[in-house]
DNA sequence: CCAAGGTAGTTGAGCGCTGAACTATTCCGC
DNA sequence: GCGGAATAGTTCAGCGCTCAACTACCTTGG
């Protein structure tokens, strides 16, 4: 009944596993060592900084990132405290929040950019070949659905 | 300085990511849902029943999973308290301690391994054409180092 | 209008992980 | 052999996440 792994896909799944283990973990590390926040912080301040003003409402940020209401309140709470994020009331809807970044989180994406970029060529664009690379855009595309 | 990412490297990057958080998250929901636990202590139940006796030294179990060994030790506590593996005394080396699958815990795993099959079918492999399958397989590894 | 249900966001408890001490044992060079 | 370094494993504090309430506000049908 059950459709087993075969060997093969056995192999490529470990491999997955731990590949993303590498990467995830390297990322975490370089940006904790160097900037002092975890890759999901990051990821907030870069999709608000794309954002107009530097402001986006809670739960677009949180559709941006795909994390769940509660995940981002706890981290804005945090982005808050360290100064890179204030929280301003939408004025469309009473129950809303923004999420504003200020000038203190966009400079710390800014310093903590490159060290990330860099991070993120050495544990996975460099290791892959071009067409490989090409090759993943469709896979992620697919799996991320 | 800076080897920026460029707009397509961009994509692939945003997509991997993605792609990763979907798989894991709906590895953890579906194994949280059906079997009462996380994905990791569901890899070290596997690697256990791999290994003659179904035990392990737990710094070969930690090598195992790549896990760091404060991680296995709350891990394997866990795992003790729930009644899948109990610690017992290394003979040949008294610092260390063997990490034991109980029947128990092997009955755990069986009956959590079809769905977490299904479960990975359902997020990765059904999602990737045969080819893309292959070419996963090597960019893992790469990627795996 | 206004009550019922939906939506936005927060909060609190508990879980798993990390990194840094800490203990106990073994290994190694003199 | 013996004293110092390395190794095995545990423990603790703190962090980020999940899940389930909970509050506040908006929307919609009668």
């Amino acid at each position: 009944m059950t459709r087993w792994l075969d060997d093969e896909e056995q192999q490529t799944w470990r491999a997955f596993l731990r590949a993303v283990a590498v990467v995830q973990s390297g990322l975490d590390a370089q940006l904790q060592a160097e900037a002092g926040m975890p890759h999901a912080y990051y990821e907030l301040l870069v999709r608000l900084s794309e954002a107009p003003e530097g402001t986006l409402r809670m739960s677009a940020l949180a559709g941006a990132v795909h994390s769940s209401r509660s995940r981002l309140s706890h981290a804005v709470g945090q982005l808050e405290q360290r100064g890179w994020v204030r929280r301003a009331p939408c004025p469309q809807d009473r129950r809303g929040q923004l999420a504003v970044l200020t000038a203190e989180g966009r400079r710390a994406l800014q310093q903590a950019a490159p060290g990330h970029v860099e991070a993120v060529r050495r544990l996975l664009f460099d290791r892959l070949a071009p067409a490989q690379v090409r090759h993943l855009r469709g896979i992620a595309a697919a799996v991320a659905g």
